[in-house]
DNA sequence: GACAAATATTTGTCAGACAACTGGATTATA
DNA sequence: TATAATCCAGTTGTCTGACAAATATTTGTC
């Protein structure tokens, strides 16, 4: 049925999430439409009921559907936009490609630096330990939209992929999901002036405000594992948000 | 045990949620620590086991538990700065009020004005119908921090309550639960130059890059109840976000 | 001490049953 | 007839009890 895939240990219900996304997506099932009842569900999925309802749960969590005593479980309206606002972590390539653009980068640099005390304390590393920075400029037909500075320990990734990539070292992290084990970033965002090599390397006056990302990404055992400082162009992206109320 | 609180109809595993959360929360438990066996914490919560499980699978969902076949149920280590991110639906009140801050709100002006095209769409209302339009700036310590425009459709929310209000309307909207039933919000996030009265306002100079937030609310039903487009003074405010990596 | 086997602990899964709730159909009543 | 009360089928919510599977601990053996 389905594929035991990487790990045969996971539990049976975060199969059947899978299994229902699948559903839900390719089975043709739309926003309102009523899903079976539970128990025909679970005949349906090859499971017991008390199995479905943890995965159903979950997905009640997320918001994707609907349960209600006595009647049934919908599948929800989606909030517009929910898919890739800022609270997902992508690469600008994935961003981009979302939009069936195709972003150049230029004079992309990799060198290596010892850690200085900030980037250290950043990366839980010690003092002067060796770092792998690239820097590059994100072009799009033609134009400057974003420039990057992307800092990883030297030695956790390997330098030659590093050559060789034309892409952002964070792409190569995220699309490599086997061999990093990247889950989330936490990312401070604001709005400055550019230096004037960074102002330079976009196009742009010296007044431009630009719209400034500092993130350091974590493994899923919350271990640091990279960190770039990003500045991008604001009239070329827009920037969203989903903020849910908690609680 | 559990009050039965306001909704009698809560389905239970919810309820378990929230004393689950409140547990964790004052029960002493710390990152790392192993909860009792599923068995036990079930009869402690007066629940059978089944509907224990679909409360935990919603946790383990959300990141806060890990559960691990036959070893235990672990509290997980939090990612720095979890809560209170820009992912979170809050007024500026709480914000501060999470730092021991207490914003004052100054010049605060309440007008009705008859919807533009673009504010009718952002509401989903006809041309012309009547809004409320609240603006304000929020000072702390003497000094602006921030600029709000918040507007909301005549009669949504009761114009005494707006008038005699000393906070953001925001503010009002989700301190009032039951009145309104504020789900979620789409925030658009810039780096703008203030206007003229904006920088006025805020007390800085026309170069300072503004921080500027223009977010739609809407109800649990998808319904825009809401928007406004504030700007923040950079400096005073540091707004981070959690990215969580999909798929 | 090192290794292997038995045992205990804990989460994962199952089956079946009944309760609670909803919405519509049916019936009783004015 | 119109309206209210009742019943009924369908669906999710909850419970009980059991066994399977994975892991950690203890015990036995050399």
């Amino acid at each position: 049925m389905i594929a035991t895939a990487t790990a045969p240990s996971r539990p049976r219900y975060v199969q059947i999430e899978e299994s229902l996304h699948a559903l839900l997506e390719t089975g043709g099932y739309r926003p309102g439409d009523k899903l079976p009842p539970e128990p025909e569900l679970a005949q349906q999925l090859g499971v017991s009921r008390a199995t479905l309802r943890e995965a159903l749960r979950s997905f009640e969590q997320q918001g994707i559907i609907n349960r209600k005593q006595g009647v049934g479980t919908f599948v929800n309206l989606r909030p517009p936009y929910i898919e890739s606002g800022l609270e997902s972590l992508e690469s600008i390539e994935m961003l981009l490609a979302s939009r069936q653009i195709l972003p150049t980068f230029l004079q992309r640099t990799v060198c290596t630096e010892a850690a200085l005390p900030k980037a250290a304390q950043r990366l839980s590393i010690d003092e002067g330990e060796p770092l792998t920075v690239v820097t590059s400029t994100v072009t799009v037909a033609g134009s400057p939209v974003a420039y990057l500075l992307e800092v990883t320990p030297e030695g956790f990734v390997e330098a030659a992929a590093i050559q060789s990539a034309a892409t952002s070292l964070l792409h190569l992290l995220l699309d490599n999901r086997e061999s990093y084990d990247i889950a989330y970033a936490v990312a401070h965002i604001a709005p400055v002036h550019g230096t004037e090599a960074i102002c330079g390397a976009l196009g742009v006056g010296g007044q431009t405000p630009l719209f400034f990302v500092e993130q350091t990404v974590y493994s899923a055992a919350h271990q640091p594992r990279f960190y770039s400082r990003n500045y991008y162009v604001p009239n070329f992206f827009d920037f969203h948000i989903i903020r849910k109320r908690e609680i």
